[in-house]
DNA sequence: TCTGCAATTGAGATTTATTTGCATTTAGAG
DNA sequence: CTCTAAATGCAAATAAATCTCAATTGCAGA
């Protein structure tokens, strides 16, 4: 059983739930995306490899992978709610208590420095964490 | 004319769209939000001073606004796009290019410290910005 | 001030995302 | 194997966001 499965399992246990087969789909498909991702595409993507998985169940699931901490809600575009998992990557390391669902956050990362990474690859992204000053850039003054 | 006004309209100018009578209702409205909020809401607000704004109206201001750099879209959502609008604090400047719209990050700005503020001051909500590790917290160890 | 045109609007219809109700099925403890 | 709570799929219901279109408005130029 791989490891995030594994987590997941000993989550839902804590509340009482099962690790069902359509929860093992989804959570598989959600580690099979390695990046942002909707409810839309992941069933889809789901949907290529079996054909039994409801939208609803997809729907149903996504509040407890978060919950659990193995995704986070990412921003929210094009109207719809968007996620991605969370890696093993130190960038993108969690501090999430699971016991009460506390997170705080590791002082040993140096959060400008991965914003401006973030700032590299995506460009505008970034402006959702309310970081800035207005004024030209440098291909525009 | 207000600040906010005038930069709008700016904004409007250059891409010769005009500052109207309800885009000018909107903005001010936006203007009276302190925190977070969502079209919806705005609607309400708006509709108790004045009742000849439409809802497809407002929806069609909000990426005007977005667009000008006078208000963000932010990460929190229950299936809803939210907004908040910037300050002139220092810990809610952006760097928009008003021209372009290019957003640059501000170097000055130690992100990480922001960050703690973030953390201390809305708890959770920091995990938006995928920086993180599992544990647990002091409270539950 | 008047005119013309592009931009804008409101109202309602429409599309799309998300949630819910319910009968049926499933997981897992005993 | 049996029982029960949890979970599922489907379809219907909500709710959010967008679009259509006829009517209106703002503004530049005569």
């Amino acid at each position: 059983m791989k490891e995030h499965e594994k987590l997941f399992e000993d989550f839902l246990r804590t509340k009482n739930l099962k690790l069902t087969k359509p929860r093992q789909i989804i959570l598989e498909a959600v580690y099979d995306n390695h990046n942002h991702f909707n409810v839309d595409a992941l069933y889809d993507q789901i949907k290529k490899k079996y054909d039994n998985v409801s939208r609803a169940t997809v729907y149903r699931t996504m509040p407890l992978l978060v919950e659990s901490g193995l995704i986070n809600q990412s921003l929210r575009c094009q109207s719809k709610d968007h996620y991605e998992h969370v890696h093993g990557h130190p960038d993108h390391l969690h501090l999430i208590c699971v016991k009460c669902g506390t997170i705080l956050e590791a002082d040993s990362i140096n959060a400008e420095k991965l914003l401006r990474k973030i700032a590299d690859k995506q460009n505008f992204l970034i402006k959702d964490f309310n970081l800035g000053a207005k004024g030209y850039c440098s291909d525009c003054r």
